[in-house]
DNA sequence: GCGAGATCCTAC
DNA sequence: TAAGGTAGGATCTCGC
């Protein structure tokens, strides 16, 4: 056995010219065999399907499922304490647009359901074995849910045992074997955090959470937010106080809880069938060779370890088991070229080099199994020059003729898998077909890009700097090489028209403006760029024309908007990147004024438009015409412990003593809007609960969401283009003057202050003894007018408010019942708290006007 | 008032 | 044995 561990960081070559690890063979047998049984056992059957045989993946059973529980006020349901009572089921195969089955398995009587079977129980033991029976029957390939993962499953598991149920957790496909719950405690760097995950063998638990959280950047995740966006309906959503209330009552109550948690077993299966996603994921499980369920609950690098296994086995590589070091050093990353900032109304061509990471590892053979790792080893392997090379970042690889390395094989291979792909797609006219496909030329594009990342990830299974700082070097040499081509060759000297300029450009990409007139000519020149300078690198590194902007804003490094063209003829879309409108951490109301302005601005080319636009908005904000969904802000809690103080945390702990059934955990995004307060009172102490707010009347601080929200975002956007008087004709005019903001009902100074009555009509403060009149003494003449006013004023709340109830009635599916929805993450409902609460102040504003008389018509036909 | 540092979220 | 990477803008708190 020859030692040649410098060529390659742990690898040892044996005489049958072999490559195994270096570590000792009882590790191996330890780690890496056992991976590479887990990876073709039966998890994974459906990721070792045949590639084309797409038309199975249509009928995967469907089961979809959410249950209730009896809570306690205040306290996040336990499952040794508190009773599960209904659990509503959805039946659909993947593909099918009809669903086969709905029912309900309720604790107590429940009256009928139209569209769904009811089965009722006395008790919760019977309950949970005919559920579990069901399940066996039915025979799922796939379970669904919302939050099933964190909350249903282990629920269920957890109340079964404490109940003693027999057999209950059988729910997988081999006899004997349970389900069980599996609980890992890890430390990360940023707290504690236990995992859960239950095994089912032969079905793949598939939950709708992780689906839009990993694929959706969205402000909440609540199910009714997540329908909102993706499926356009909202569903209702019943505190968890209520539950309980619903439960204790009578059979009609309980069928209201059913139809409840009907929906909420239906929406997830209609989210499903919407967004494709375990078509693409069955598709990524192809490609990687890694069991589904991995896809929602780890991370990228399972990916591309089971890549690795695979590929590696077939060249006939084993991967060495290696401990982690925790090693913190970084590498550098990507250039980005310094900005020339501005509103630039010549067409921006954008060049792009396609894949880039990627095409620099194989064109440059970066590997592993190709890093000579120490100095000398290139003379004591008795290389030449020509036979390695040294990349900027001062490493060397053997080249291709020496041998070809196991990562430019595996991206070689995912490239052309996509290309084939793509290929296919294009002549597909089934659409089930082609969202298959689509699905897989993603997976490849994906999977590709990830391997770089894998490299680079210290705290991963196989990380090597070597190769993720030499990609990058390579990169940030490519970028600047780009930049000096273009700006060489596209000059006068050479009979073009102008000098091109690169202004801007973001790691694999160049903002050039060739100062020319025409998108025509700004994209031919585009072309014949990319075409020429592509040529300068070696294959498969490409460098392509990708879109022109025009006209293009450019703010900021990763902040620039513009109008996006691929053809002269017609824009594709406004393109923003990192600016507000794109940004969750943000309100709807900076984002909605700043998109409407750039949309003025960019499509309309009209400035006049958007400086009053946003001026009535700013207006509108200061005398609180804006509603309170707008101004709702979220931010994510990320961890337990935090160093300094901010809104979102502090709220959290607020919650945590008010209603600790409710309070956010750490993933969760926290909603809260910014309340009037002190003069110089911190953000932090001004942060409150929406929901509370609209209860309390509590008042909003107007000026904090112009002066910390709007106005900077407003001139940043409006400067490169009206100049430094943007920031004076925005925010500084008459549309800013304040008005006198409510007061609240909760808060030190709530019982001292007393209200001053003012005349309905001319709004002066009525004497002390005469408050309880309507009119002071100089309006009295008109009081009949002024009363007829305040009557139209009251009939049109009415009217809105009987509106917004009926919209709320429809969500909820009834037109005979309380609304019982309480959903912070629709509009509706804050309209509809606020124009109640406005209807309650007209009533008394009419009533101070005394008792109708009775000779008026108009009063009597009330 | 200013700068450092923490934090969030995005671009690529 | 859980975890792709770096660059970078914007905002807020906190200490000076």
């Amino acid at each position: 056995m020859v030692d040649t561990n410098i060529l390659g960081c742990c690898w040892i070559e044996l005489p049958s010219g072999r490559w195994f690890p270096r570590t000792s063979t009882s590790q191996f047998s330890k780690t890496s065999r056992c991976q590479l049984e887990v990876d073709v056992s039966w998890q994974d059957f459906i990721s070792h399907a045949p590639e084309g045989d797409w038309a199975t993946v249509a009928r995967f059973r469907i089961h979809s499922f959410d249950i209730e529980c009896a809570g306690r006020k205040g306290i996040f349901p336990e499952a040794n304490v508190d009773p599960v009572i209904q659990i509503a089921n959805v039946i659909q195969l993947h593909g099918d647009g009809d669903v086969l089955t709905r029912n309900v398995f309720t604790l107590k009587s429940c009256a009928p359901i139209g569209h769904a079977d009811v089965f009722c129980y006395d008790n919760e033991v019977d309950l949970l074995c005919a559920w579990a029976d069901f399940v066996r029957e039915l025979d799922p390939d796939i379970f669904t849910g919302y939050n099933i993962n964190n909350f249903d499953f282990p629920y269920l598991l957890e109340r079964a045992t404490y109940l003693k149920v027999s057999n209950f957790e059988y729910l997988g496909r081999l006899l004997n074997v349970r389900s069980v719950i599996k609980e890992t405690v890890t430390q990360t760097k940023i707290g504690k955090r236990t995992y859960k995950t239950i095994n089912f063998e032969g079905r793949v638990p598939y939950d709708m959470l992780l689906v839009t959280k990993r694929d959706f950047k969205l402000r909440s995740y609540t199910l009714n937010s997540v329908c909102q966006e993706i499926l356009g309906e909202q569903k209702e959503d019943v505190h968890y106080s209520i539950i309980t209330d619903l439960q204790n009552g009578d059979e009609q109550t309980r069928r209201r809880l059913a139809v409840y948690c009907l929906k909420d077993a239906e929406l997830p299966v209609r989210l499903l069938r919407r967004v494709l996603s375990f078509t693409n994921d069955v598709e990524m499980a192809r490609v990687t060779g890694v069991p589904i369920t991995s896809l929602l609950t780890k991370g990228e690098q399972v990916k591309v370890v089971a890549q690795l296994l695979r590929h590696g086995k077939q060249a006939g590589y084993f991967m060495p088991s290696h401990q982690g070091t925790g090693g913190a050093d970084q590498f550098e990353g990507a250039t980005v070229i310094e900005p020339v900032r501005g509103y630039y109304t010549d067409p921006i061509a954008t060049l792009d080099f396609s894949s880039l990471y990627p095409s620099i590892m194989i064109a440059h053979n970066l590997c592993y199994s190709t890093l000579l790792k120490s100095t000398t080893a290139k003379t004591k392997l008795g290389l030449s020059d020509d036979q390695v090379t040294r990349t900027p970042a001062n490493c060397t690889f053997v080249r291709s003729s020496v041998r070809s390395g196991l990562l430019p094989q595996i991206l070689q291979h995912l490239l052309a898998a996509r290309k084939k792909t793509k290929a296919l797609l294009k002549e597909a006219k089934d659409p089930v077909l082609q969202a298959v496909l689509n699905g897989r030329q993603l997976a490849y594009k994906i999977s590709a890009n990830s391997v770089y990342g894998f490299t680079g990830a210290q705290n991963g299974k196989l990380p090597c700097l070597e190769i993720s700082g030499s990609v990058t070097a390579y990169g940030r040499a490519m970028i600047e090489q780009t930049k000096r081509e273009v700006e060489a060759h596209y000059t006068v000297a050479n009979g073009y028209e102008s000098d091109a300029k690169v202004i801007y450009g973001d790691t694999d990409s160049v903002m050039v403006n060739f100062k020319v007139k025409t998108l025509e000519r700004s994209m031919e020149l585009g072309r014949e760029a990319a075409e020429s300078i592509s040529t300068k690198f070696i294959d498969p590194i490409r460098l392509e024309f990708e879109k022109v902007y025009y006209p293009y804003l450019l703010i900021n490094k990763k902040r620039y908007a513009g109008l996006y063209f691929t053809r002269p003829d017609k824009y594709d879309k406004m393109d923003c990147k990192g600016i507000e409108t794109v940004r969750r951490d943000n309100c709807p109301l900076v984002a909605d004024v700043i998109g409407t302005c750039l949309r003025k601005l960019l499509i309309d080319r009209d400035p006049g438009g958007a400086t009053n636009y946003a001026k009535q908005v700013i207006s509108d904000l200061l005398q609180n015409n804006v509603d309170i969904s707008q101004l709702v802000i979220t931010k994510e809690l990320t961890k337990n412990d935090y160093a300094g103080k901010q809104a979102h945390v502090e709220l959290m702990k607020k919650i945590k003593k008010r209603d600790p059934g409710n309070a956010p955990k750490v993933g969760d995004r926290i909603p809260y809007v910014i309340t009037a307060s002190t003069k110089n009172a911190k953000a932090f102490e001004k942060a409150e609960d929406p929901i509370y707010v609209l209860e309390n009347s509590i008042p909003i601080d107007a000026k904090y969401y112009l002066e910390n929200q709007l106005s900077k975002p407003l001139v940043r956007i409006f400067q490169p283009i009206l100049g430094d008087n943007a920031e004076s004709i925005l925010l500084r005019g008459e549309h800013t003057r304040t008005k006198t903001v409510v007061t609240s009902k909760v808060g030190a100074l709530a019982g001292f202050a007393k209200k001053k009555e003012i005349c309905l009509g001319c709004k002066s403060v009525l004497p002390k003894d005469r408050e309880t009149e309507a009119v002071c003494a100089y309006c009295r003449p008109k009081e009949s007018t002024i009363y007829q006013q305040e009557l139209g004023h009251h009939r049109m709340l009415e009217n809105r408010f009987s509106e917004l109830f009926t919209e709320c009635q429809r969500c909820q599916g009834s037109l005979h019942e309380e609304i019982l929805c309480t959903s912070r993450d629709c509009p509706i409902f804050y309209i509809r708290k606020k124009v109640q609460m406005e209807l309650e102040s007209s009533k008394m504003k009419i009533a101070r006007f005394g008792k109708p008389v009775l000779q008026d018509d108009e009063m009597l036909s009330n």
